[in-house]
DNA sequence: AAATATCCTTAATATAGTTTAAGGGTAAAG
DNA sequence: CTTTACCCTTAAACTATATTAAGGATATTT
């Protein structure tokens, strides 16, 4: 619970009525490897906290391969917002990666945070924007490079995740397939 | 003026003080063709509302290729949000496609809006969401489909936007060459 | 209305990335 | 501690898309 609320404190301090609220309402739950927090056809009911583990969250093509949108590591958040805030199926997956411990925060409990206590308003728009930004840089990369650049941004930007996760799942994330990663990472060593 | 109002009265009706309040915190500016809302290097100052005409936001690569991230026309948004919100230099430029009309405002002006009327704050995080769950979907088309069911799904999901932009624009955006396009076109029409 | 700039198409050649297949290596689960 | 499942690599054949080049068609600007 500590590492939510350092969490938060690092946009602004919390008073200790603040704290309560957070911590009441937020459900701590421990997760399996290749346990799901959401799967394809349900409705995201949470906005989770990654206390520790790892988790992914993707999409599956008509040929049934899957793409990686975002990983989320200790100290990350992860949820399909779509699904989530317009109650609407989802067409993506959640799934951990490790076992891991998050929290959990459903709509109604953070609806209730946002009307109740303001600075929980503007600390998630913060988040928000930040996975905003994340994914239009994200989008501009996937376009506007090779996927040896992309691979090079990728370690260089989330070295703690490059070392932890196979590379068939840093394939899946930069669009590419494994074999031609693989390809990728032995050309670069040549260099 | 009465356009941005309708805008929001879609999710909320507004109150006299309200639209008073938004009223007074946007300009109005006429943009020519080609002219420029934002340049790259430059930090991005207002949010903007489409009122008529149309925009594109892209990116520059190494061999000066442009890379539409995204396109806005009447009533709709465009901005650089992580310039905006973090004050730094921005990587894109947002330029104007068909000589238009904008309602601009301020990140200061923003910030009043939502301290001193909260149903703004919604507002603009129903905005947020919208885009960022549309930036998602985009991503996953990237990566999960080809460039033939890319165009399809543009041309059924903007056809306002298809009828209206030079096919160099589309190309752009779906992240293939204006010759590769042309050849998709071709092979559609065929079938 | 003329002049200029931009846009669209076609086609040949080139390349980044995929597919298939197969063997060996490593980590998870019983 | 063994077995099963997954992961990594290599390489050859294949495919989607890029590049280059060039001519004709539309728009925009003068």
């Amino acid at each position: 619970m500590e590492n939510i609320i350092n969490h938060f404190e690092k946009y602004l301090p919390l008073n200790d009525e603040e704290k309560q609220a957070l911590m009441s309402r937020v459900t701590e739950r421990k997760i399996k490897r290749r346990q799901f927090l959401l799967q394809e056809g349900d409705v995201c009911k949470y906005f989770t906290y990654v206390q520790s583990g790892c988790f992914k969250m993707y999409g599956v093509d008509d040929k049934g391969v899957e793409h990686n949108l975002v990983f989320a590591a200790e100290d990350d958040w992860i949820s399909d917002i779509g699904s989530l805030h317009k109650e609407l199926p989802s067409k993506l997956f959640i799934e951990a990666i490790e076992p891991s411990i998050v929290l959990q925060i459903s709509k109604g409990d953070l609806w209730y945070l946002y009307s109740n206590h303001p600075k929980f308003d503007r600390n998630f728009r913060v988040i928000m924007e930040d996975k905003y930004i994340e994914l239009q840089n994200r989008l501009l990369q996937a376009f506007s490079s090779t996927a040896l650049d992309r691979y090079d941004r990728f370690i260089t930007q989330y070295p703690h995740l490059a070392n932890r996760l196979p590379n068939t799942q840093i394939a899946s994330y930069l669009g590419v397939t494994p074999e031609f990663l693989s390809k990728i990472k032995n050309d670069r060593f040549k260099k």
